[in-house]
DNA sequence: AACTATACCTCGGGCGCCGAGGTATAGGCT
DNA sequence: AGCCTATACCTCGGCGCCCGAGGTATAGTT
């Protein structure tokens, strides 16, 4: 299991990662991350909701209700262009701490040891 | 500046990679870390102590007082064993992680937009 | 009728950074 | 002597945020 933190940490890029790839709700979107992740990650709807609705409130997604074919309601989220500048700014973030990290491990990802 | 989670993720592999390559102490590890990260990362002492005082808690640094030249006192943390295995699981989290956002971001860095 | 899967939601606890505030010594400047 | 800066350590409290637990509702299967 990944540490909280670092779980913390990718949370929004990879939500907003995933909405730009296509609108997609939320019960589709912890599937996604589960298969992506090999299993990784697997985040319940407690997180993931609170988090889609952070995003909405700053305008990075948008949301509109709409109904499956098998007659349920959904609600899909898409990013908006607010929403791109966003990940490509989290994307700039990621990969400067990315390298401060490569600085201090000469040695690559050290494998196994598990 | 980055964001807060994210730094928070990289707080103990930043410190553990840091003591990897040989004591230090708390002053000197903030300094260290500013020039690293040319100044994108700017700590605290407030930061950085309650950090350390959690490791050597858990076993994976161990201190020792010592006195400078200069003849101040100075507290000099060093790497465990533990510390050293721990280090080389931090490192093994966080290539999990990058490998799951390198696949959503089929575009690499993305340079630039700041 | 009961169960499972889908699909949404909220609340509360706990963890952890970090700004603000505190103590102490060494050295330089006036 | 008095003052300032740099070094060097520490603690406390607030805020942000995941996430388990609990709640509602519908569709399909047993």
């Amino acid at each position: 299991m990944l540490p909280k933190v670092l779980v913390a940490a990718a949370v929004r890029p990879i939500m907003l990662a995933i909405l730009a790839q296509g609108e997609s709700y939320g019960y589709q979107i912890i599937q996604r991350i589960h298969d992506l992740s090999d299993g990784k990650l697997a985040w319940s709807d407690g997180t993931l909701y609170p988090v889609l609705h952070r995003l909405e409130g700053e305008g990075l997604v948008r949301s509109t209700w709409r109904m499956s074919e098998a007659g349920r309601k959904r609600k899909y989220y898409r990013l908006t262009h607010a929403g791109q500048a966003a990940l490509a700014q989290e994307q700039a973030h990621w990969f400067d701490m990315h390298a401060i990290l490569l600085k201090l491990w000469p040695t690559p990802p050290q494998l196994a040891l598990t």
